[in-house]
DNA sequence: ATTTAAGTTGCAAACGATTTGCAATTAAAC
DNA sequence: GTTTAATTGCAAATCGTTTGCAACTTAAAT
């Protein structure tokens, strides 16, 4: 039941470990999949698979072809899907061994987004669970605030 | 920015005190909305807008009707929104003078919620709200598991 | 280098949740 | 009762996401 042990340095994964992860899962390195790695590895916070698309070099491939390399991704645990409770998925590229748990602080007025080290307390999660008689028990939590430029 | 002073004592609100919120609030008591606010006082648990429509006595109203109400309910702030990322809103009603903020425990398996009343740790939140310069943080927070039926 | 089989892609269409336009209806005040 | 603003139902539109399918690659086998 680890929840919490990520580190979240932001540091850029190799593309070359990447598609070396999916090689492993014996899938195919297409042009679509590299470029989308390729934006990905470069942006430090969750996107959508518009704002992806929106990234990719135009005609790189489809809309729907991201959404199915996403869920692809997030099957094989190469990314993480949030939800900032909008209606729409975000993805977090996932470091090799790290779960990707981690929580965000959402602007409400420009939906900024800030990377969040803290966890909700993994004792008293355990106390949820065992009062209960829930077993596995995780959480998905995110902040939600206005952010300093906003404030205006 | 008082986020856990709840108290989710569960018991049924008088639909009489539901109606005079409405009416204080120039909104038309009908017949649609007090089968809603009905089945809403009568269920502990976040009900989608699918549910409701479900448990209504069939031809009591259209769903869009139920949509509509629910976004009225939402903003008079008398029942609460929660978001448990399966991509369906539900809603609970909300108590006079309470903000509605808690949290569940929801089982992966069968879908069985639990209300709870732990909540982010407030100093915790406010250290993540300074150290970041954002004013009015608040959190979403939902808890995923077995349930003790499910985990056979 | 050529073949081959499995994995992929684009495009159109289907979906499910939610919203919107509009004309017909109704609650509540006069 | 009349009047007026609020409400409803129904159809159609939106939005994010998924699916069917035929054409097309990648990577492994020959």
């Amino acid at each position: 039941m680890k929840t919490c042990a990520h580190k979240h340095t932001g540091k850029k994964q190799e593309l070359a470990s990447l598609t070396g992860r999916l090689r492993r899962e014996s899938r195919k390195i297409t042009g679509p999949r590299a470029a989308i790695l390729e934006i990905l590895r470069h942006y430090p916070h969750p996107l959508t698979n518009k704002e992806i698309f929106a990234e990719l070099p135009k005609g790189s491939c489809d809309l729907v072809t991201i959404y199915r390399a996403m869920q692809m991704l997030e099957k094989l645990g190469m990314v993480k899907r949030f939800d900032f409770g909008d209606g729409t998925a975000r993805f977090e590229l996932v470091g090799e061994g790290d779960d990707g748990h981690h929580h965000h602080l959402i602007c409400t007025r420009c939906a900024s987004v800030v990377e969040i080290e803290e966890c909700f307390p993994e004792e008293i999660e355990r106390r949820i669970a065992i009062a209960n008689g829930f077993t596995g028990v995780t959480h998905r939590l995110e902040f939600f605030g206005v952010c300093p430029d906003c404030r205006k």
